[in-house]
DNA sequence: AACATAGTGCTAATAAATTAACACTTGAAT
DNA sequence: ATTCAAGTGTTAATTTATTAGCACTATGTT
């Protein structure tokens, strides 16, 4: 069980939209919640959240703009190797395989490309190892 | 915002246990949790999870076997999807990408060849459609 | 200067989640 | 047949999460 675990069900939905914008005003953190509480709600669970270490803020002007601590990098690795264990039977491969298939109209044939240079290249550094 | 945010933090980690095991009696589900709550409450939340439709189970001897009513390929997509959406800018590009960086070490030659191929038959499928 | 916006800290009520106890039933194995 | 493991339903206590109000401060804009 990974540590995301631990956040209740609102704070989850305000690290997803701090790891979406990047960073927000607590006002932009409403915004971005559909069935959003008061703003005074937004505010305390941000306040718990910072409490934790699992986020910090800045200042900008009159606002504060919060953000995660954790990079975005790293949580999106744990999330995809959360998926990957979860739905994939922890296979890598399974999980490239069905992103690919739902994703046929968001790809680009550059992007596709692309993704094949990338394997290309990771297939040689595997046979050189060996 | 998916349907997954509705679920509790206990809740959550119940459905994933049984997307895992694909299914489970209320032990394997204590047991697959690391800091699981008792029998008891184990039961009880299999019990809401039942009545709020997102599971049902069968009988297999003296015990039941309980499993989500969507199936996980369907579960799978929205998890993804919601990964995609979260982390990088809803391009699957990107996460693709990342997934292939994080798994070198999970992807043997045969894999990554098989998903060569599977990118090169996309390709080709997006040409024609051109 | 005055207003709107967006902060602060503190407090508190309510709702939901979590935990567990109790009494009882049932199938499988010794 | 008796014991064990694993179910059942019901109830209830406790903890956490969620929500929001109040009084106040500070910045940027008209």
């Amino acid at each position: 069980m990974s540590n995301a675990d631990q956040l209740s069900r609102r704070e989850r939905q305000i690290m997803d939209v701090l790891y979406r914008l990047g960073e927000a005003s607590a006002k932009d953190v409403q915004d971005s919640i559909e069935d959003a509480p008061s703003y005074s709600s937004v505010r305390t669970l941000l306040g718990k959240l910072k409490e934790k270490g699992h986020i910090d803020h800045r200042e900008s002007g009159p606002k504060y703009l919060y953000f995660p601590l954790v990079k975005r990098q790293v949580a999106s690795r744990s999330a995809l190797r959360n998926v990957v264990k979860t739905f994939f039977e922890d296979s890598p491969f399974l999980a490239v395989n069905s992103l690919l298939d739902q994703s046929v109209n968001a790809l680009s044939s550059e992007e596709l490309s692309r993704l094949e240079q990338l394997i290309k290249a990771k297939k040689k550094t595997l046979t050189e190892k060996e």
